[in-house]
DNA sequence: CCAAGTTTGTCACATGAATGTCACATAAGA
DNA sequence: TCTTATGTGACATTCATGTGACAAACTTGG
């Protein structure tokens, strides 16, 4: 999961909307919540959720309502919309998907098919970058195969060691600072000591075998992958400009 | 598909029918047309088609009697089917779809409204070619006959782990998510656990025999199919001293 | 329509890999 | 030499995957 997907949760009854909110944060979701149409309507104006979870039972304007109108604007008509109902009517169900919602949920459910049908729906809406292939002075790395290879002999990788390497070589020869690496490797609400970047190093240089050379340490600033890594004793004494 | 797809249309009404091939036709499909059930099971006979347009109401048997029929026969039961019917009835919707429709349209519907459909359903159904045998390493499927070999010795596979062979073999080398295999094999308006895809990979696997090694887990990632598969890891053994 | 057999999805548990952190070793720079 | 930054081995813990069991759904053959 690369960002946390931002839900509205719009439910009026308080201890259901606070069991749903907990089990999505509790898994890499950011809820919020709406009690009735209105405040959802805030919510919406405020910020464009990448999900919708939607009452059918609301005071005020029902869900229903509430989903026909949102699909008729443009702005919101394209994020994904899953309903909930405390009955399994079939009919509602028609309704309800004839309204536009992606998926239809009959309460009770489980938190399991919550946070399976809202995972299912969003890997629709947003298929997954298919990866190309990047060789760098014999070094290959493709995402779409998930391989690494140098020389043609097939490496073995571990999956962070694979993603440092990636983010690596998708940007040779820059310097990444051990923060910078934890960000774009690691996530960005990580909180993680700068010291365990040195190790996955070691791990990916370990893994690298001769390769390992091309990984640079860049002393007080971070690491780098270089094409030429400074093999022979030439060292170049003048400074850089 | 690089080859125009084949679409048979089962449609009584002459007038119909024929509004409808003629707008496949002008767009890249190859519409044949059966103006019954009897004639529809002669055409699907004699060749299977890419997808097919029933007609809810038809002269003897009916369309919801046709697809439950063709959604029992291994050959029929992959090819995308949407059903027409003259009105929205919300009742014959929900009965369509469990019927195993991929998708409904209600008459009167318009010329791109069905192109749009038609292309989405085939989109998301069959992005592998149906009808031609795949071959990789002296592991072979062929969807049309519904038959897996290795090494000559005909494989027992039941309708999902061939399903999941047959998309790992058509995309090999490539690493699929476990949600991107619920995707593509168990289909679209599915919702079930991610750790299912692990038990019926075991569950290939293990039908496989020795070619089960050809199926590779990529941790932290998915599973693949390989043609070479990690026999003789050449371990390097790093005596850096 | 029933009964036997098959297939399917889910769970609980086992197992081994991967991860993050520490302590200490080593190298670089002043 | 002293100070600081980085390399590295070890280790506890977490986490992903493998796997057997099981009930429900479905299929098949009467």
């Amino acid at each position: 999961m690369k960002t946390m997907p931002a839900i509205l949760v719009v439910e009026d009854e308080p201890s259901i909307a606070e069991l749903i909110a907990v089990n999505l944060r509790h898994n890499g979701f950011r809820p919020t919540w709406a009690m009735d149409g209105v405040s959802a309507q805030r919510e919406l104006e405020a910020a464009l959720p990448d999900l919708i979870l939607l009452d059918w039972m609301l005071p005020g304007e029902s869900g229903l309502q509430l989903a026909r109108r949102w699909r008729a604007d443009p702005r919101i008509k394209d994020i994904p919309l899953i309903m909930l109902t405390a009955r399994g009517d079939e009919e509602d169900r028609v309704a309800g998907l004839d309204a536009g919602a992606d998926d239809y949920m009959a309460k009770p459910f489980s938190t399991k098919e919550m946070l399976a049908r809202v995972r299912a729906v969003l890997r629709r809406r947003s298929p997954e970058p298919v990866g190309e292939a990047i060789v760098i002075a014999g070094l290959s790395i493709d995402s779409s195969t998930h391989r690494t290879t140098f020389a043609g002999q097939a490496l073995k990788l571990g999956p962070t060691e694979f993603k440092l390497l990636h983010h690596l070589m998708a940007n040779a020869e820059r310097v990444h600072s051990r923060g910078q690496l934890l960000d774009k490797v690691w996530g960005d609400h990580v909180y993680i000591e700068e010291r365990t970047v040195d190790v996955h190093i070691k791990r990916l240089r370990e893994a690298l075998g001769a390769a390992g050379r091309m990984v640079e340490t860049v002393r007080g600033a971070g690491y780098r992958l270089t094409a030429k890594p400074i093999a022979a004793t030439v060292l170049v004494e003048s400074s850089e400009g």
